[in-house]
DNA sequence: ACAGATAGGTTGCGTTGGCAGCTATATACA
DNA sequence: TGTATATAGCTGCCAACGCAACCTATCTGT
């Protein structure tokens, strides 16, 4: 019988050495593997706020407020107070925030260039659709 | 032209869950995910020293020695300094950590079974070797 | 209109995990 | 044999991130 080697273990394998990467990366912006993600979606849409990237990311707002900070802190971003909810701030990119953007999105296709090389067009989109379904099953069991 | 999710995203997302599932599962027996891998290696073959888990997960060496520490402060193992070379230690399951086995392995079972649910077992070992590539790539990268 | 629930955001605290630097032992080489 | 280098492990420091508790604003039902 064979051995299926346990999913978590090439997780957090994959993981880790993604922070090391998107760290060593991003080190000359000032920035830092956790706040990644968020500039990546601030360049596809700007001026949602913090709970959206929450809900998208399914993420605790708490690591949402302090990824935030730290891009406020270094300037790519700013906040405004929603006009309707003043509850809410409308995340904005700045135009350092704007500046980085070619470079923001070359390292992620060069990571995503290291992950999948030698898989040919065929095979990027299986384990694509593969991922959204494990995504889709873990998604299922917290909700 | 075709939009490919990636890779980045959805694997932080699994490990971040993975991490969820795992802390909570092991709730019980007052450990967490960060020394789950460490069990279920030591259940494969108990006795070796600290550096050899270093290198067979990648991972840093003060990260693989906060664990064993708290497995050892948990009481399911404990070190026997190595006989030929007084700097190593080698880490042996007590019967506390033997008593667990069971249960543990369990937990790695349920939690494949969770990503995995609905994969056929063809697509489960067309996930493995995908990953395993990924690995692989890693691996070169940063070698 | 008002009490209670819900939602957006922040802070404190704990865990995982990498990096740099340290000690002590081992090994290689002059 | 002595010195230099490598190795096993530990500690301090820091980032990412979840959970719980909290504050204030908004919404809901009576």
């Amino acid at each position: 019988m064979e051995r299926l080697e346990p999913i978590g273990k090439v997780i957090s394998y994959i993981y880790r050495y993604q922070r090391i990467f998107l760290d060593k990366e991003l080190e000359p912006y000032g920035i830092g593997s956790g706040q990644f993600s968020f500039m990546m979606s601030l360049y596809l849409k700007d001026g949602v706020k913090q709970e959206t990237f929450a809900r998208m990311y399914k993420m605790d707002k708490a690591t949402v407020a302090r990824a935030i900070k730290k891009l406020e802190d270094t300037g790519y971003v700013y906040r405004k107070q929603d006009a309707k909810d003043k509850r809410a701030y409308n995340i904005i990119l700045t135009e350092k925030g704007k500046d980085i953007e070619a470079k923001i999105k070359e390292i992620a296709i060069k990571w995503n260039d290291v992950v999948l090389a030698g898989f040919s067009e065929e095979e990027k989109r299986l384990s694509t659709a593969l991922f959204e379904r494990m995504e889709q099953n873990i998604t299922e069991l917290f909700d």
